[in-house]
DNA sequence: TTCATATATTCAAATGTTAGAATATTTGAA
DNA sequence: TTCAAATATTCTAACATTTGAATATATGAA
């Protein structure tokens, strides 16, 4: 569960704006399908698949309740991933300090950008 | 910056092992495109395929150097990433509590997975 | 038992991503 | 000025993702 490529997967599959949605709600709480059809404007099958796809990748899960899915968040990875989707980011990163030290040596020319 | 789909765009971009590695290595200092090809086994112009693509997103940013190219990480998104990346998670979340509320309504049938 | 509801699966077309090969550009040095 | 080093760009084949359409499955109710 801690391996890079594991993340890696994760992430790409996280990487979609319909599945940040699912998966923004489902931090609210249990959800099952038809719930997601009335704020997606996607078609059934449709949020089937992202359901799936994510369930396969072992972020959520669900329990089966009657003839509803109820899916729920499994992976703690996802809560901090939505974390970085409500935060606000402001400025960007200071740049490096003047004439920085690379592999290929120290370079003290301009730093014309 | 702060929109969700730049955010999509920006996970989507740093979802892949290689560019991982590349971030990872530029959140320890300034690199030039030559350092990257000591750890990376890809060819030359793959490494600038990937520098090129993350630049166009804003994640990264260089400044020139001679004939080197200087690249440095530029959004602070990227640092929660990278945190992310180098995170154990150990545990699922714990599931729901037994009988959830859904739109559809609330369900005491069995909680047979 | 049939039926409708809730959901999943399969298929295929459209579209996007990846990485190698070849080539171009830029710059400092000789 | 040429040359080599450092890096970027373009093209392209292989591959992956996305979504709609159609169809399948499972379950509770009548």
């Amino acid at each position: 569960m801690n391996n890079l490529l594991w993340k890696v997967e994760a992430l790409k599959i996280v990487s979609h704006p319909v599945r940040i949605a699912i998966l923004e709600e489902l931090s609210k709480g249990v959800k099952c399908v038809s719930d997601f059809q009335d704020f997606l404007d996607i078609r059934q099958s449709n949020v089937s698949q992202h359901l799936s796809a994510m369930r396969h990748a072992g972020l959520i899960d669900y329990f089966v309740d009657g003839r509803l899915r109820c899916y729920f968040l499994k992976s703690p990875l996802i809560l901090d991933l939505l974390d970085i989707f409500n935060k606000e980011y402001q400025c960007e990163l200071s740049g490096p300090e003047c004439c920085p030290v690379t592999k290929k040596g120290k370079y003290p020319g301009d730093r014309n950008k």
